[in-house]
DNA sequence: TCAGCTTACGAGGATCGTAAACATC
DNA sequence: GATGTTTACGATCCTCGTAAGCTGA
């Protein structure tokens, strides 16, 4: 059984015209006709007396409008509890998702965790580099963002939880260049790793707008 | 929206597991998937977690189950009510009528009316001479009869309304056989008419009864 | 490998709309 | 004749079942 049927059967029910009916709930009227058939043979009793000139309703029609009303009342409760529930799971997530691999923790299994969990919500991953992305999260293009940075490189407006912490590791040739350098010098005083992405994220820094152009 | 999705839902909540659900209601075990997720698309909410080993109901699953029992029952009750309200207007009347046409009343129009008036009730007409029909009412093979007799020609154990009476027409030739013959005393003591009626009871007169034969 | 859910896809059935038939005012 | 319902019928959509695919124990 359909609840359109008895969206169809309240319709007519209350224009007592199959045609007004028919075009409120934009359907045929020939449709509707043969929904309201369609009713009458399942229940087992004839809801209208049609004369080719009015629409009366039966005793059985009568009784039948407050139950139906009733039922479909509570349907639409079940979709409201049902929206309530998915909640604030609803909506679109943005999130900047740094395309170097973390072997650290499986952001793709953490992902389809999250999907699985919420499934209401549409995830948008999009890629750039760190600084690039914390820029997008400040200005709201982008919802939260995964990013390789150390503390101090937060802008100071964001708010940022430490996923990992990943050893900086100097790799040269083994001839010896380093030999005696203190690393903790080695990291504050020569920005050899970070120079590399700084450069990156100078490059393709602007965000390029896609122009959409109109017909004619 | 369909209310054998919720049917559907209910059982596999039950049974938590597809498969056995499936054969509970009667339907492939993919095509109840299709219906599952299928009302889970409809209502925007993940109703069961599924892995391949295991099937468990989520929040919103969870929240369903008695709002769907409750939808379900109601519709039922709604059921019920239009039986109800069809009363004892559902079964079906066996009725047994001459052949011959009566100019006095239209029989067609009559049942015509009575098939609008009380839809739930199924027609069965028979023919057969009057005198098979009342043995048949007698017997319970008709539930009535509309036949041609005169008033002492109807069984004494059965009810019976005069709807119309047709006056008796002896026709002859002109050649003046029944010149001076009293009416009253050809219709009681010479049975022209009544004769023919007799000899067809007769010939006619057992019921057939199909015989099936069982296969193999 | 097995149990069990999902996906793919074709067949059959249901539903819709157009159009004709039919019935009252 | 106008208005309004039902009936006829073809096209489309939907739902089912078979079979293959996929996944975790």
């Amino acid at each position: 059984m359909d609840l359109r049927l008895f969206r169809s059967f309240l319709e007519v029910a209350e224009t007592r015209n199959f045609t007004r009916a028919a075009a409120r709930i934009h359907l045929a009227q020939s449709a509707l006709s043969q929904q309201i058939s369609l009713l009458e043979r399942d229940l087992g009793v004839r809801l209208f007396h049609r004369t080719s000139r009015s629409v009366t309703l039966t005793e059985a029609g009568t009784a039948l409008v407050p139950l139906a009303r009733d039922l479909l009342r509570r349907t639409e409760r079940i979709r409201a509890e049902m929206d309530a529930l998915a909640g604030l799971e609803r909506g679109t997530l943005l999130i900047g998702l740094l395309q170097t691999p973390t072997p650290v923790f499986d952001i793709v299994d953490l992902l389809g965790t999250f999907r699985d969990a919420h499934p209401g919500i549409e995830l948008h991953v999009t890629d750039a580099p760190s600084e690039v992305m914390t820029a997008r999260v400040a200005s709201g293009d982008l919802d939260l963002a995964i990013v390789g940075l150390a503390h101090d490189e937060v802008p100071a407006d964001l708010d940022y939880v430490p996923l990992a912490v990943e050893p900086l590791v100097a790799v040269t040739a083994a001839d010896g260049v380093l030999d005696g350098t203190d690393p903790e010098a080695l990291a504050t005083s020569r920005p050899l790793a970070r120079s590399c992405t700084s450069r990156r994220a100078r490059a393709s820094g602007g965000a390029s707008r896609r122009r959409s152009r109109a017909p004619g």
